[in-house]
DNA sequence: GGCACCTGCTAACTTTCCTTGGCATGTGCA
DNA sequence: TGCACATGCCAAGGAAAGTTAGCAGGTGCC
């Protein structure tokens, strides 16, 4: 799957938007290097676990993280979260093209809208 | 220029931020179509000029899109904007290496910042 | 048992962004 | 002169995001 070809606009904003801060790019070059668990991770990061959580969720919900539940040597319970390979090329072209799939605040939410 | 090599990573944060943006998504459409003035394209996207004023200034402090001071036929004073054209492929590398050099909120601002 | 590590959540505060409305200026034309 | 169009700015309220602190649960080991 991964964010190969950007369907919806509003799909291209809300990775746009989580890619849009510091803290997640951090988190995103982090796992790019190697997956990491939570707590290690905040550590890493010099950052609270309770941010990187909302941060984490954040990039899961855009899908460019996903997070496996695993059972470390001792037994302890770790999340591992790893970055997913995206590729997403920005040109004007394509966010034109992207527009055409924004829903509407308001009103409908017809993609072609005329204008 | 245009945003061919994503120098700091605060640049790639401040590029991000502004294309995550519903109207200013639109505007990067419609100006890749064809540039045009304020008023003009504020009706054409059915926002007010004071709102598509304010992110015209972003997408132009992001350097995504220029202005340009022309006299119409009738010597009215009309501010033409037009896309850059730019081109920037987020992948999880490309981040690791923009995050390099980012400058961290509040001690210093060295680039290269261990962990 | 107590300590150290892991996980998750929620409430609340602070900061930033978005948006609107109003005001001021300049031009050409009837 | 008054209308229509263009430009710009600034103040203020509302909405959303970021951040912190605290609480609760689980496991392994001395």
């Amino acid at each position: 799957m991964s964010a190969a070809s950007p369907p919806t606009g509003d799909d291209l904003v809300r990775v746009l938007a989580t890619l849009a801060n510091p803290h997640r790019l951090r988190v995103v070059a982090a796992l790019a290097r190697e997956r990491a668990y939570v707590s290690g991770l905040a550590r890493q990061l010099g950052i609270s676990r309770a941010l990187l959580q909302v941060h984490l969720r954040k990039l899961a919900a855009a899908g460019l993280v996903t997070a496996r539940l695993e059972l470390s040597e001792d037994g302890k319970a770790m999340n591992y979260y790893e970055v997913e390979p995206f590729v997403l090329t920005l040109t004007p072209a394509f966010i034109a093209a992207a527009v055409e799939t924004l829903t509407v605040p308001d009103s409908g939410e017809q993609p072609g809208a005329q204008r």
